[in-house]
DNA sequence: TGATTTTTGTACCGCATCGAACAAATATAG
DNA sequence: CTATATTTGTTCGATGCGGTACAAAAATCA
């Protein structure tokens, strides 16, 4: 380890003898989350994500550590708010159709989040571009895709067990589908296309997946 | 116009009197391409770029002018050959699912076409990041994606009316779905995923949109 | 109160970055 | 051969970059 200063693990305050910090936390890792969201990783810069956090960047390196390890928290947190909204829209017991509908709902209410214009999907956006030279990246970003990946492929075996499709459905196929389509909707937000046409094409293509 | 030296436009050569350039342009641009594909906009430098073409900064600058106009070009290069690549696939006169195959192939055959790990798609890998706050990147990658929708769904048009699909099909959606299959493609090949699997995935999705 | 601990904020370092200035080099035109 | 036009290659400058040193600030412990 480089750091021999007496601290804990970087980003758990203590809650002992020192100064307290003037910064939440939790508050940061949104701003700094919303800055690599617009910029990318290269085109964000630490004095980017301290003029957003507020914080000053010996206060960033001491919580989060070096850029790439705050870039790697903030893409872990973003996986498990997209698992979450996936897991939420097909946790109801709705019809198939509906219930992809409400995927893709869920995912365009994040990729229209920001204030300015839609940013489109964090992953797509920033990972992708980084993901070829970054194996912790790279990995991340293959593994987060396996969990859409196997997310749908359980909720269509359910659907053909339960006669909402075809007994001849191929339940991986439709989920890899299923996945194409939030990535196009994620390319095709941040190319600027509106929330409405995208809602539109993702309610023709749930027509075509439902058979 | 910020110059007012006398010549001609930048990357043409005037074939007149002066000193003759000792590269070849077009040789430039695809090394320039190469560079910006592995690293994205930002995160190439046009000191990467120098390296990469043998060309110093000067006579970059005067050949292409700035990072961002060279990039331009170079994306708007990338287009015509994906768009080419497109129409090759679906101009032969295969069946339906033969000639979505060969798309995808085509595809492929440019994501992995450097020397390392699959680069991916050009665009999936660079463009979209820049495209949220760069106004010029963002209606390229928007027309663009409009160019393949169209291909595609001018291609199910004809399925349909030759009887390749049924009736009441709908070729905008499957149009969609088929641009979306390329989209996630594009992403995976730079997360890493084999070449032979992605194939399986485009073949097992090629079945689902043929019906 | 005084010692200790932790965070803050300023200032800074070394390096990379984009872009330009300028002279040397190399061609053609007359 | 001389003048002119164009490209090359070195060098430079101003700024931005990620990351750090260090002292002041602000809390708790004794």
């Amino acid at each position: 380890m480089v750091q021999k200063t007496t601290k804990t693990e970087p980003g758990r305050s203590a809650r002992g003898r020192g100064r307290p910090r003037s910064y939440d936390p939790e508050t940061a890792l949104r701003s700094a989350t919303e800055t690599f969201w617009r910029g990318g990783f290269s085109g964000t810069s630490l004095d980017d994500i301290a003029a957003a956090t507020g914080m000053n960047k010996p206060s960033l390196y001491a919580a989060f550590g070096d850029k790439h390890a705050l870039y790697l928290e903030v893409l872990s947190r973003y996986w498990q708010l997209a698992f979450a909204s996936m897991r939420e829209a097909l946790a109801e017991d709705l019809p198939l159709d509906e219930a992809l509908m409400r995927v893709y709902d869920g995912a365009m209410a994040i990729y229209f989040s920001g204030a300015g214009p839609a940013q489109g999907c964090f992953v797509v956006g920033t990972a992708v571009t980084e993901a070829l030279e970054d194996r912790e990246i790279r990995d991340s970003l293959a593994a987060g895709i396996r969990t859409f990946d196997a997310g749908f492929e359980t909720r269509f075996r359910r659907a053909r067990e339960q006669g909402e499709l075809k007994k001849e459905a191929d339940p991986a196929a439709l989920a890899v589908l299923a996945t194409a389509m939030m990535h196009t909707i994620a390319i095709r937000a941040r190319a600027g296309i509106p929330r409405a046409e995208l809602r539109e094409l993702a309610s023709k293509a749930v027509e075509v997946i439902c058979g």
